[in-house]
DNA sequence: AAACGCCTCAACCGCTTGTCT
DNA sequence: CAGACAAGCGGTTGAGGCGTT
């Protein structure tokens, strides 16, 4: 395969755009479309390449792009996508109209992944992170915790809290790291739901879905679960969820897979296509007619019962609803919990 | 007020993919 | 089938804005 000469090109003009230089595109394409880029600079009387134009159409002067900041649903929207998709930041932007995937790879780079990081989750795979930086944040809260008690017991209040914060969080780790365990895929006492003896129903990349999924569920604390490890008791926070409030399992199929092919699992795609409050688009993902997903391999619909799950999640997740709680507990990780504001 | 450091995001670079000859 | 070209894509860069010291 050739490659396209590069823009470097000399004489054509690099850097920022000027208001008359955007004025020249915008007519010469609202006029004639784009047409070929290639072509176009010269046509529309621009000393730049027609890369060069290309982008600063695509991500900017395109009359149909959305401007400011990115709502709570948008930021949900990608997470989700991204825990699907990975970076195909162009794919992400197919369900998120008006939004350019360079806006998305800046709007992740910037603040999202350092959200995921901040944590102690792995922003790639949206997993719980095990290495020692994931502890990272752990430590400064340790740190902190001596400096208050140094300063005596004028910050009593001060050291209640804090305390308080370090046991939910401790609660929290241990129940992660507990799941993380369970969803081990060599790891035989989540039987139903590993690729090993799911390979016939599930693709890795739903199992790493379901992964995130499960362990992003753990922030919505379940008040009567009993919880396996040592002598941690959940603590409830005020923006928890009770498990009773959640759907039901059986109500939502599995998450959209990027390579499901329409014909072997046509709800889940009707359901990107019929775009987000679909009743079968319980991932709250806006529909797109530009993104398509390839039919690489094929993983229908899997069958996870809420029975098999509770089985094989035990105590951990005592309760039913499993995949049906993806949305809104990034929502909860993500925006409500104090600790990450 | 100046210097500094951090953050954001528009733009670029280079690779990949698709299409045509 | 191979090569050339066009377009798309994701990673990276750097100018400028902003807050802090």
């Amino acid at each position: 395969m050739g490659r396209s000469p590069c823009c470097d090109e000399s004489g054509l003009k690099k850097g920022p755009w000027t208001p008359e230089e955007d004025q020249k595109l915008m007519k010469y394409i609202q006029k004639n479309g784009h047409g070929s880029w290639r072509a176009l600079p010269k046509l529309a009387g621009l000393n730049r390449c027609g890369k060069s134009c290309r982008l600063r159409w695509t991500n900017y002067l395109r009359p149909d792009i959305k401007r400011g900041k990115f709502s709570q649903e948008e930021e949900q929207t990608i997470l989700n996508l991204h825990s699907i998709l990975g970076n195909k930041w162009s794919a992400i932007a197919g369900h998120l109209p008006g939004r350019t995937d360079n806006e998305i790879k800046n709007f992740w780079n910037t603040h999202l992944k350092k959200k995921l990081i901040q944590m102690g989750f792995d922003p790639m795979t949206h997993r719980p992170r095990t290495d020692i930086f994931s502890s990272l944040p752990h430590l400064l809260a340790l740190v902190n915790l001596k400096e208050l008690l140094d300063h005596g017991s004028s910050h009593q209040s001060c050291w209640d809290e804090q305390a308080l914060r370090l046991q939910a969080e401790a609660s929290q780790m241990a129940r992660l790291q507990y799941l993380q365990c369970l969803l081990q895929p060599n790891n035989n006492s989540f039987g139903a739901a590993t690729p090993n003896n799911l390979n016939d129903f599930i693709d890795m990349e739903t199992f790493n879905l379901l992964n995130s999924l499960c362990s992003s569920q753990l922030d919505i604390q379940d008040p009567t679960a009993q919880y396996p490890v040592g002598d941690f008791q959940p603590v409830v926070q005020d923006n928890s969820v009770p498990f009773s409030h959640l759907p039901d399992l059986q109500t939502y199929p599995t998450p959209p897979n990027k390579d499901m092919v329409n014909d072997q699992a046509p709800d889940q795609f009707t359901a990107l296509s019929q775009g987000e409050n679909s009743p079968n688009n319980p991932w709250n993902i806006p529909s797109s007619s530009n993104t398509t997903l390839s039919p690489t391999s094929v993983a229908p619909p899997m069958t996870v019962t809420e029975t098999s799950v509770s089985n094989n999640l035990g105590d951990a997740c005592s309760t039913s609803s499993y995949a049906g709680v993806a949305t809104s507990a990034w929502s909860d990780l993500l925006f409500e919990d104090p600790f990450f504001q």
